[in-house]
RNA sequence: GCGGGAGUAGCUCAAUGGUAGAGCGCUGGCCUUCCAAGCCAGAUAUGCGGGUUCGAUUCCCGUCUCCCGCUCCA
C-alpha cells in the first residue's frame, strides 16, 4: 500500500509534468472533482473514445454472429444534449434519489431527510426524534442535490429549472422511438453514446477517479425479453476483453456480480468491471464500468410513468390523487415486430463505461519503472509509459541521429507520416535523451535517421518496451508501422 | 459535510520577520552523436484574500485546493 500511494504519487507528477492531466483552474487555485486534459491526456483519451466507438459501433459487423452472441445484432450510435426535459430525470428515478431535503445536525454530526425526520431516531437519544434531545443542533433543510441544476431561459424561476444530466444513458431511452423509426434497426440492436455527465459528488477523491464532471461510453442494448440473460451474460465477457485487449492485465481486472441488496433500483442482475487501482488497499478494486441488466424499466417508466417494486415486478408508482407520481410521455415505447406482429417492452442490457476511469486505469498500468544502460554499459533508472499502441498519444517519433546532417531527411520521413498518425519530430539534444523523453511519453517506436539513411535509404525503428532496434527501407515504413500500431 | 495534516519554480525539495536556493526538467548556443555525457548563457515560484508589523513566504484569521480518516456513493 505505501508503495501503491508512492507510485499514484509519481503517476499524478507525471500527469501534471507530461501534460496528461491538470486541475481545473490551477491559476485559480482550482475547483474541487474537475480536471483538465493536457497535449499528451486528450490525445489518449480520444484513442480511448475512438477505440470503443470503433469497436462497438463502426467496425461492428452486423451480420454475422459474434463468438458467444445468440445471433447477429446492429449498433447505432446517438449523441444526446446535457440538458434534456426535467421530466425525463422524474419519470428515470435520478430526481427522487438524486434530489433531497436534509438537516444536519452539528451535535451528532448526522444526516436526516427533512421529510423523515418524524420518524427518525436521534442517535444520541434513540427514544426522541431529531431535534427534540436537548442537545441537538439542527441546521435549516437543506438542499441536497447530486445532479446540478440550471435555469433553461434568462429568467430564473421555479419553473426554468433543468438538470445536467448525471448519466447518458436516458438520452437513448427517449430516442428510442426516433432510431428505430429512422434506421430500420431490428432487435437485438444497440444504441451507444458517448458523452459528459454531471454530478455533484460530495467527496470527490482519488485523482480523476471520482469527478464532479465526466464522461460516459454507453450502450443500450435492445433485446427480446426471454434472450437478455444470454445477452447479459454476452455484454459482460465482451467488455471485459475489451479492457484486457487493450493491456489492462487481467490479474487487476475483476468481474464481480452484485450482490442482490446491491442492485439498483431498475436492475435484474448487475456485473462491475472492476481496476485494482493504486489508490485502493490491498484486494480492494474500483469500478470501471458496469454491465447492468435493467429489464424493461426505462421504456416503461418513460411511456407509462415512473414505476416502483410491486412483487416480482414492477408497476407505475401512484401519487396520493392515485395518478402516476412521475408522470412518463405517454408515448408508446414498445417495439413493433412487424413479422411475428407483436408490440412489446424490449429488455435492455446496459455497458456504461466511465472514459475518464478507464483513462486513469490505462496510465496506472503503463506507469513503470526499469532500468536501461547507459552509454558507459551501467544500468540507470527509467521512467516507461507502456501504453498499447491503439492508446499512445504519440504514435511515432521521428529522431535525426546528428542534428546538422540528418535533419532534413528526417523531416521528410515526418512529412511522409503525419497524414496517418500523430507522428513528433524532435532534434533537441542528445539521442538518449529524446528516447527517454519519448518513453515518459509513451511513444512507442522512434524512427531515427542516421549516416546510412542517406547512403541506403534505411531507418532504424527503436521498440519502446524491448529497446530494440530494426532496420528497414524508408519505404517499408509505413507498412511496416501499420502493422505494429494496429495492436497485435 | 466533520476531524487532522499540507500548500515555495514544470517536478522533487530547501531556507528565512529584511535580496527566496538546489537538483532534475525547460529554452538558446558550442561540442558530441544510438539510450538522460560535457561546457556557457537564460527563463520560471512563496495558492488566494484580509489582519498584525516600518517590513509577512514566515505570525494570526478567513478562504480555496490537495492528502489521510469518517461520512456519502446508481
Amino acid at each position: 500500500m505505501a508503495d501503491n500511494k508512492n507510485l499514484m504519487d509519481k503517476l499524478v507528477s507525471l500527469c501534471k509534468r507530461q501534460g496528461f492531466i491538470f486541475q481545473s483552474s490551477e491559476i485559480y487555485g482550482g475547483i474541487g472533482g474537475f480536471w483538465d486534459y493536457g497535449p499528451l491526456g486528450v490525445e489518449l483519451k480520444r484513442n480511448i473514445r475512438e477505440a470503443w466507438w470503433h469497436d462497438m459501433i463502426t467496425g461492428h459487423d452486423n451480420t454475422l454472429t459474434p463468438e458467444g452472441a445468440p445471433s447477429p445484432y446492429s449498433m447505432t450510435g446517438l449523441e444526446c444534449s446535457i440538458v434534456m426535459h426535467p421530466q425525463v430525470w422524474k419519470a428515470s428515478g435520478h430526481y427522487e434519489l438524486f434530489h433531497d431535503m436534509m438537516v444536519d445536525c452539528h451535535e451528532c454530526k448526522s444526516r436526516f431527510r427533512a421529510d423523515h425526520i418524524g420518524s427518525s431516531q436521534c442517535p444520541q437519544k434513540p427514544s426522541k426524534c431529531p431535534g427534540e434531545h436537548d442537545k441537538c443542533d439542527l441546521t435549516e433543510p437543506r438542499e441536497f442535490n447530486l445532479m446540478f441544476k440550471t435555469h433553461v431561459g434568462a429568467l430564473f424561476n421555479p419553473d426554468s429549472e433543468a438538470y445536467m444530466r448525471p448519466e447518458t444513458a436516458q438520452g437513448m431511452f427517449v430516442n428510442f422511438k426516433n432510431v428505430v423509426d429512422t434506421s430500420r434497426v431490428k432487435l437485438p440492436f444497440g444504441i451507444a453514446q458517448i458523452g459528459k455527465s454531471f454530478r455533484n459528488e460530495i467527496t470527490p477523491r482519488n485523482f480523476t477517479f471520482r469527478s464532479r464532471e465526466f464522461e460516459q461510453m454507453e450502450m443500450e442494448f435492445f433485446c427480446r425479453p426471454e434472450e437478455s440473460r444470454q445477452w447479459y451474460e454476452y455484454w459482460r465477457d465482451q467488455r471485459y476483453n475489451w479492457y484486457v485487449n487493450l493491456g489492462l492485465k487481467s490479474d487487476k481486472l475483476i468481474l464481480r456480480d452484485h450482490e442482490a441488496d446491491e442492485l439498483s433500483h431498475y436492475s435484474n442482475g448487475t456485473a462491475d468491471i472492476e481496476y485494482a487501482f493504486p489508490f485502493l488497499g490491498e484486494g480492494e478494486y474500483g469500478e470501471l464500468e458496469g454491465v447492468a441488466h435493467r429489464g424493461d424499466y426505462d421504456l416503461r417508466s418513460h411511456s407509462e410513468g415512473k414505476l416502483v417494486r410491486d412483487g416480482d415486478g414492477f408497476a407505475v408508482e401512484l401519487g396520493e390523487d392515485g395518478k402516476p407520481k412521475y408522470s412518463g410521455s405517454g408515448k408508446d415505447l414498445r417495439y413493433h415486430d412487424q413479422v411475428a406482429n407483436e408490440k412489446f417492452f424490449p429488455h435492455v442490457i446496459e455497458p456504461a463505461a466511465g472514459c475518464d476511469r478507464a483513462a486513469l486505469a490505462f496510465l496506472c498500468e503503463a506507469y513503470t519503472e526499469d532500468q536501461v544502460p547507459d552509454g558507459k554499459g551501467e544500468l540507470q533508472e527509467r521512467i516507461v509509459m507502456k501504453f498499447h499502441p491503439r492508446l499512445a498519444p504519440i504514435k511515432a517519433a521521428v529522431l535525426p541521429l546528428r542534428k546538422k546532417e540528418d535533419a532534413e531527411i528526417a523531416k521528410d520521413i515526418y512529412r511522409k507520416l503525419k497524414p496517418y498518425w500523430n507522428v513528433f519530430y524532435d532534434e533537441g539534444g542528445s539521442i538518449g535523451r529524446r528516447y527517454r523523453r519519448q518513453d515518459e511519453s509513451g511513444t512507442p517506436y522512434c524512427i531515427t535517421v542516421d549516416a546510412e539513411t542517406a547512403e541506403d535509404n534505411s531507418v532504424t525503428i527503436r521498440d519502446r518496451d524491448s529497446l530494440k532496434q530494426e532496420r528497414i527501407p524508408v519505404d517499408e515504413l509505413i507498412g511496416k508501422l501499420h502493422e505494429k500500431l494496429s495492436g497485435a
